[in-house]
This record gives structure tokens, sequence and C-alpha cells, in this order.
DNA sequence: GTGATGTTAAGGAGAAGTGTTTAAATCAAA
DNA sequence: TTTGATTTAAACACTTCTCCTTAACATCAC
């Protein structure tokens, strides 16, 4: 099996930057242009925020369905409906009306547009009353 | 940006595949075959894998080089080259002999071919005694 | 402004991943 | 042994990723 969603071209440019090499240096050194470093770099931080996201998933598979964010929905009703829903479940949210926005929004942006749900964002909640959105 | 590594058809997957739930189950489901089911949570497992081996990589990046396995080498040689380096740069490896060459074969097992190391292998150790290889 | 650094966009070639089907193989339990 | 569940392999169309180049643009320090 594949491992590991890095190329060695990504571990390579990451090595370097952290010890320090500017992309030119790099650049210079894996005989290309700055500008691909600059891109290899990228995409390795991008796979490494996808593992992440990845991992973070799981954790949406322990957690029970709570509801679901239908697309055109105002984003600032989502709370009352998060709370309401928790209620009925029997389970506190761990989070404020503020921060539960944030935590929705930062979910995945791409998904929103300013006070405007897009797409359907299905919520998942467990036990210590931890939020998922999927 | 693409976020997670898993499609929505492997997230469906396991999911019901949470709940218990055969793959006969599942495929009658979303409308597919058995047989496509099993892929589907194969590479929903694999990428899972994969984003694990990824953060993994991370502690590569924190950790200093200690030497490089030429490829050819004997395996049961990595042991005492690995010790005589860290034992240079002052750190006391937490592998004895049978569980680094453990490591060493799990950490990719495509780069062995019995006895022998296949492809040039980087050896990185941080402060703990930890081992990593890239 | 000049130079160094970093980012972005457009485009291309090759590699890899995904979902799918069909058919065959393995495995465990009744 | 027969049945249900799971796995594997091969093949195919599609899509996405990766690395690369070139060229332009944005910062920021000197």
């Amino acid at each position: 099996m594949k491992q590991g969603l890095l190329t060695d071209r990504q571990k390579e440019v990451l090595r370097y930057r952290k010890n320090g090499l500017t992309q030119q240096q790099i650049a210079d050194i894996i005989k290309t242009s700055k500008a691909n470093v600059c891109t290899i770099e990228k995409a390795a931080l991008e796979n490494i925020a996808r593992a992440r996201d990845t991992l973070e998933f799981l954790y949406t598979l322990d957690a029970t369905h709570l509801c679901t964010l239908k697309g055109g929905l105002d984003l600032l009703k989502a709370p009352e409906i998060i709370y309401t829903e928790a209620e009925k479940v029997g389970v506190k949210v761990k989070y404020d009306t503020v921060s539960l926005i944030n935590r929705l929004r930062d979910s995945n942006p791409d998904r929103f547009r300013g006070r405007q749900v897009r797409e359907d964002v299905e919520v998942y909640i467990n036990e210590d009353g931890d939020l998922y959105f999927g």
C-alpha cells in the first residue's frame, strides 16, 4: 500500500524549510524555480491539513447524528437549532453561540457565503457535547 | 481547498459499517455490488492509515537526521550503525535490536526485500531516542 | 527605486486515485 | 458441505494530483 500523503519532493522541501532555507535557496539546491518550490510547499501544507481533517472525521463515527443544516439557512439560526436538537438527545453542547458559529465556519469555509449556508451540513455530537460537521 | 482524504462514498460506507451493516446490505442501499462496497471500505481504511502516517512524518521534522541506510545494506547491520551514530549525537536509542529492526521493516515494507535494504532509508532521531524513517 | 522573498495564475504531461463491474477465491459458521 | 460474508484481481472510464515552466504580482527592507 502506498503510504503517506506527502511525496518525496514535498518532504524534501518541508525539511529544508524547517532548517530555515528560503524558497530560492531550495530551488537552487533541487534545481527548479522558486515558484515551483512555493507550489510544492503549499501542496505539502494542504496535504497535512487534509490528514488532520481525515482523522477528525473519525470522531463523527463515534458521535450521533444530530441534525442537518439545510442549504440556504441563515448561519445565525444554526445555534438555536443545534441547542434544541442537543437537548432532545440529552446532551449539553460545549460551545456558546459565538464559538459554535466560528467552529461551523472554520469546519469548511467553502460551505458558507456570508451568513448563508450554501450546502447541506450534517451535524454530529458526542457524549461530551463536542460538535463535528460533515 | 479540498479537505479530507475520504470521499463521500467512503464516509457513507464507514458509517453504515459502524452501525453494523454487512457489505451486502450496504450494497443494496447504495445500489452497487458488494465487491464494490468492499473496495470502497478498503480504500477508506487505507486513506485513514495514510492520514496517520502523514502526521507521523511531522515528528521527523523536529528530529535530527542521524544517518542514511544505503540500498543493498544487510538489514541486520542497521542496528549497530544506528546505535553508533546515536552515541555520536549523545542520544540513547529507546529500542533494542529486535524492535528496532521491526520498526524499520514496519515503517515501509516495500523498501526491504528479505534481509536487504532496497532503497536508501533516511534515519531520524529525536531527543527521546525515538526513531523515524523517511 | 532595487533586490530579495514569497504568492498566484495558466498550461501541460505524466502519474495516481476513484467508482464500477464481473468473476473467482477465501473464510467462518450453521 | 452449503451458505452468507468478505476479499482479491483485472479491466475501464474519469477525475484529480504532481511537478514543472513562465510570467506577473505583492511585500518588505535597504
